[in-house]
DNA sequence: AAAACATTACTAAAAGTTTCGTTAATTAAA
DNA sequence: TTTAATTAACGAAACTTTTAGTAATGTTTT
């Protein structure tokens, strides 16, 4: 299945997803466990939620060695990030983009000095 | 109880903080209940996230008419607000302002100059 | 080919969330 | 003061999410 579109994700899924893409390549169900931190989850939860991703259409795998499923995300982080991002602008700031940001701003209580190196960060 | 420090809203927990948040004044039941689009909830069900947010220290109440509690937000809707965007900054940008703003400019596809206008707005 | 092993699929239970009927308590009305 | 109305508290059912044990299946080794 293909279409995450009509899914969100959740905690615990999330933290899964958030692995596959600090991996950054195709992997197997021990791999994943293993970069969680103690304690660690039983491998057939991870399995488990390797099956709830595809069927949500969120991870797709390939064969690897023997029966195993080597697993990768159909979304990218920043796919997913915008996503996130929209829901906040929309239930936050009736998405409205300059609220979004002028609240953001205002919170990080930046300095004239520091705003202006942000922007050469960011768009210079 | 006043520490929702310690929690985060649920969905459904949220809508009712909205409700809430809008009215600006503390409200009983029945006032959030006409305030949801229909198909409404029952009494009982919005009742019960009063004494869910109550525990939660998201709310408190004072008397009312007779046995009534008006309920009214220990928490502004930009208190919340700051700690979703905050949520959002830690998980997805690693706590980077920086990369956070980057993503959302290039996301919003915005020029240097709308940001430049913005900054002023924001930063007088 | 049989046994041992590895891995996914299946199932289910525990935990958390959402929903609302019923009950009990309080106030208002008769 | 008894009855009726109102309301919050309680309890439980339905649903979702999280967790993991067991069964089934395919793979490798003997």
């Amino acid at each position: 299945m293909t279409n995450h579109k009509n899914y969100t994700l959740t905690r615990a899924e999330l933290q899964v997803m958030e692995v596959l893409w600090s991996v950054g390549k195709a992997c197997d169900v021990h791999e994943v466990v293993e970069r969680y931190a103690e304690p660690r989850p039983a491998y057939t939860t991870i399995s488990t939620f390797m099956k709830i991703l595809s069927t949500k259409g969120f991870v797709d795998f390939k064969k690897g060695q023997g029966k195993q499923h080597l697993y990768f995300p159909l979304i990218s982080k920043d796919e997913y990030t915008s996503r996130v991002m929209r829901d906040v602008k929309n239930s936050f700031f009736g998405g409205s983009v300059s609220s979004f940001l002028s609240f953001f701003l205002k919170e990080e209580n930046l300095s004239r000095e520091e705003l202006e190196e942000l922007l050469l960060k960011v768009s210079g």
